[in-house]
DNA sequence: TCTTCTAACATACAGTCTGTATGGAACAGG
DNA sequence: CCTGTTCCATACAGACTGTATGTTAGAAGA
């Protein structure tokens, strides 16, 4: 994990350019993915974006369906990232206990997934491009993690009745990721953010060990 | 309504063959892209395995996507139709509370989402192919109108707490889409089917207005 | 019955897209 | 200086979709 230093001569150029246009064809591929969709999406629009030829995309992704992967990867990432940071920051600050925080953090899930890019790549193309087994590894390795664990935990500390993890969790994320969508496509999203929210509350009370 | 046979001659021949062919082309293209998905069934198979040429399919429709979206509505049809005949069926055998009788519905919804056509067209080719909003239509069409009906009859009997009737439907559907995928994709689908029921049941629970 | 018209296809073609194979340029290493 | 490898550009082949055109069988009118 350490730096090697001695066999580099630090950084090479060449590798920082390599390194830069492949991020330029993940970034245009992540945008235009999420404007217009996959199969919409030529590999000659892609390159145009980024501004390279369609030589080096395949130079540096095994295909189309390879490129995707990596850009929803990157999608899946973030939103951890993000959920992560948002969550051990309010746990820091505001301490309750482990119910009404796992309540706090299923919200900010919500608001989470608030993101075009997100919705369109990892919820509706991801599925389907990389059919379901693929699309689940993906979820699991980035995303899954976070809430199984999180839902663990409160298992463990009696917050919540025990129940199996594995499909509670992907029932969880699905509720929340149709949450999210249903609000995306609503005409008055405040409405609807707080109706979703609203129902979101009541279907979690039912996990509930005390039922309030 | 009534049968037109003054003018017609008693249902034409050629009336029956076109009927035939257009059924053989939406048949055969359930099962391939059932089987196969949307991208990776070229029209050429479609033809083939209905055993036609290409010429019918784009007489009898607009496009692929066109014909995609008839494959679709078709198997949303068949399930609302073995859903409702099974529970109109329920209904007047075992008469018990609404809310009771509500649950018993969402677990045999579960099991009629079991269907590997409904499953990769409906639930995960739809959405990416039609677009959600397209998408949405059909679904709201046949299946979201029982299932609103059914919530919207269980809040005025007081079964379960009143809330907003349209994220509460689409995030119950998605809710049980996801649980039967789940049970889909495991091993063991004895032992997940029971573990995806007992979650689904533990959420209800929190819409229920006694908290029972 | 004969003609005519149109629905219901079949066939041929053009455009587009993906993936691959080839070629070259730059840089590292011996 | 020479050689090999990485990185990328270009050219090409195959597949697939949609359309335009041709053809045939049945329906309709005289």
């Amino acid at each position: 994990m350490t730096a090697p230093r001695s066999t580099r001569s630090l950084r090479s150029r060449r590798a920082e350019h390599t390194a830069d246009t492949r991020r330029a064809l993940l970034r245009a591929a992540r945008t235009l993915f999420a404007e217009r969709g996959y199969t919409a999406t030529g590999t000659e629009d892609i390159v145009a974006a980024a501004q390279v030829t369609r030589g080096a995309l395949y130079h540096h992704f095994k295909d189309k369906a390879d490129l995707f992967r990596a850009v929803m990867g990157d999608c899946a990432q973030d939103m951890a990232e993000r959920l992560v940071e948002q969550e051990t920051a309010r746990a820091e600050s505001e301490s309750g206990d482990a119910w009404t925080l796992l309540r706090h953090g299923f919200q900010s899930f919500l608001d989470a997934c608030n993101d075009p890019d997100f919705q369109r790549i990892v919820l509706v193309e991801g599925p389907a491009v990389l059919g379901h087994s693929a699309w689940d590894a993906l979820v699991e390795e980035h995303g899954y993690v976070l809430l199984a664990e999180e839902l663990t935990r409160a298992i463990d500390e009696g917050s919540i009745s025990p129940m199996p993890i594995g499909p509670l969790t992907r029932m969880l994320a699905s509720l929340i990721s149709e949450a999210s969508l249903y609000i995306a496509r609503a005409e008055d999203h405040v409405t609807a953010r707080k109706e979703a929210g609203e129902v979101l509350e009541r279907l979690l009370t039912g996990l509930s060990r005390t039922g309030a």
